[in-house]
DNA sequence: GTTAGCATGTAAGGAGTTACATGATTTT
DNA sequence: AAAATCATGTAACTCCTTACATGCTAAC
């Protein structure tokens, strides 16, 4: 998951760690944050698997001072080519991988670099399965209603309308999706092939914004 | 979590680990799902702590197959004396472990063992902590709303709409608490429904007059 | 008599957190 | 010159998941 937030953010801009996680924060919103006690080894990991490189980013470089405890100074990162295309990698992933709840959030706020039919998929993906929770949720709570108490029924029923609310809110992006998938229908994707758009090519669709009639 | 869940079940009735599971996701509903591989562990390690007992639940206890893998036949499992006291040390803490996202869900679904004193500051507890992160994403947006694509922007108003969603219903329990408190300074939950709650001896807030402030 | 569901468990490991530790730079 | 904020990092640990492995029991 981090890894695919800091490539995501990579691909738009190099930064540092410290201001990594700031747009983390920004990006991901109420969804999710990580710690530096993550977010440090993860970029060490990164870089030893050769997805992203620093170059002494400050222009103060002075070489004498021995490091006690690591470099000091920002250490700002950046793309290499194999990480670019460890993002495609991840970025065309339409499996459980990508719209489960701990990693739907984090690939959809990067469904602008994403292939529009990967986006679909997803989409779709994670709307089937907040259904089939929905189903077993509805299912388990008829069956067991009379024996629960109000505390775990308020549970229940907040939980079962948070889902009701994501599914009509997939559902219409689906929609708005589809729409600009027929207004700009050349798409060819070849299989296996697929991920990093060049970065602006997202047409603006009238963003429907509003009532939503189930 | 997963700890404060099984001895929140068990003190209801004593129950067996496959049951305990299915209890679990009744419970929980769409908040919350352990699997079994963590769910066994934690049952050996809550009877190694002396907080949950088993008596051989079958009645065809035979002594001389050698178990290979443990024992087989159903483990009934119920609660200790000390077991019950370490639960009503859980559902008393109204601090943070009580009210963070993955921890609110499940001190909620077992709220009425939990003190009603105890309820409210988790319940304004979890509110807080929710208004503040709305105010941090708000914040954020405002500052760099225009940065951001449409897709990071659909995600952080969905988020927020979400957020407010949970603060809404938050105050109106808050506000059930409250008046079910002056109803009845002893005892709360007037109706609401039929549960057959077995009378839990839920700790004593006799001399309970202080109106808590945050 | 075999499939499906009930039932219990282990081993390995992933993905993060907290707490700690340090230093540089900017603000007051 | 103190305080706040920026900036980087490590060690120990928590908590849960996946995949595997086994066996019992009811239904078809």
């Amino acid at each position: 998951m981090l890894e695919l937030a800091v490539l995501g953010l990579l691909q738009e801009a190099p930064l540092h760690g410290y201001e990594l996680r700031q747009r983390l924060k920004a990006t991901l919103g109420t969804f999710r944050a990580f710690s530096y006690g993550s977010l440090y080894p993860t970029l060490r990991r990164m870089q030893a698997a050769g997805w992203i490189t620093h170059d002494d980013g400050d222009a103060t470089v002075v070489a004498d001072a021995p490091p006690l405890t690591g470099r000091r100074g920002k250490v700002v990162y950046k793309l290499t080519a194999e990480g670019k295309e460890r993002l495609a990698e991840l970025l065309s992933e339409a499996g459980p991988s990508a719209w489960e709840d701990e990693t739907f959030g984090v690939h959809f706020a990067f469904f602008g670099q994403t292939d529009p039919e990967v986006r679909v998929r997803i989409l779709e993906g994670r709307r089937s399965r907040l259904e089939e929770r929905r189903e077993g949720v509805r299912t388990s709570l008829a069956r067991t209603r009379s024996r629960l108490d109000r505390y775990t029924l308020q549970l229940q029923e907040h939980g079962l309308e948070s889902v009701d609310r994501e599914v009509r809110w997939l559902t219409e992006l689906i929609e708005t999706e589809r729409r600009s998938a027929r207004a700009r229908p050349a798409d060819p994707v070849p299989p296996g092939q697929a991920g990093t758009r060049p970065p602006s090519d997202v047409p603006p669709p009238p963003t429907a914004t509003g009532r939503g009639a189930p």
